[in-house]
DNA sequence: TGACCGATGAAT
DNA sequence: TTCATCGGTCAT
């Protein structure tokens, strides 16, 4: 890895069966949970279920890398120094929301507000795994190899058709939620986050966490 | 109102 | 490593 300094977190086995499809929703992650601190969550969430109930499908995935963003005095954050604009004030509510916003223009960046109301974090999940829904995912993505289709911040999104429509939506809904993987085992590697230079403070803290060698990790 | 820019992706 | 990219954000 060329990630500095990265630590090994013991994780725990990952298993999925297709006829667990429709028990996920029985495991769905609680408002509570999106009430703990960024990085709690960030790391519990990896190797989770991400779910999306569209029109036509269902959409899953599981998710094996993300970041935290932690609040005011994170200078990575949207919400530094307390700052509140039209685009960021959904991070200052209670977690359990998302909070989506457009980066070049172009792609679609997805976060989880979490903690408590006015302490603006987030956990924003950079990659996922294919799961099911596969081939909606590639022709929502216009590719297919199936590695390109969901290793990167807005290569998943693409491929899970996330808009600003998502933004301020509920990810304890039946219509999109992560449901809980009850048994996870892998290593967790620390790191730090992506595209973040130029935090001065902030930028070579560890709050990205990724699964140890899974091949949907983002790559820059 | 508009200059500026980004928690990126894809090609090289 | 570099470069295309463009809607939206936010300071004015």
């Amino acid at each position: 890895m060329t990630e500095g300094n990265p630590e090994y977190v013991r994780g725990a086995p990952v298993r999925y069966k297709k006829s667990m499809a429709l028990e996920l929703n029985r495991d769905k992650r609680s408002q509570r949970f999106f009430r703990y601190p960024a990085e709690y969550v960030a790391r519990n969430i990896l190797g989770d279920f991400l779910v999306l109930n569209n029109k036509k499908n269902t959409l899953i995935a599981r998710i094996v890398e993300t970041e935290s963003y932690l609040g005011v005095d994170d200078d990575a954050s949207h919400s530094f120094g307390g700052k509140v604009t039209p685009r960021n004030k959904i991070m200052y509510e209670e977690g359990g929301l998302i909070y989506v916003y457009l980066i070049y223009g172009k792609f679609y960046c997805f976060n989880i507000v979490v903690s408590k109301k006015n302490v603006p974090e987030a956990v924003f999940i950079r990659a996922v795994e294919p799961l099911e829904g596969i081939d909606e995912m590639k022709r929502n993505r216009g590719v297919s190899d199936l590695k390109k289709v969901t290793s990167g911040p807005c290569r998943w999104t693409q491929a899970f058709g996330i808009n600003k429509q998502f933004l301020g939506r509920s990810i304890v809904s039946d219509e999109i939620f992560v449901a809980r993987n009850f048994s996870k085992k892998f290593d967790i590697v620390k790191a730090k986050r992506i595209g973040v230079e130029y935090a001065t403070n902030s930028k070579d803290m560890l709050l990205r966490f990724y699964i140890r060698d899974n091949p949907f990790i983002s790559k820059r």
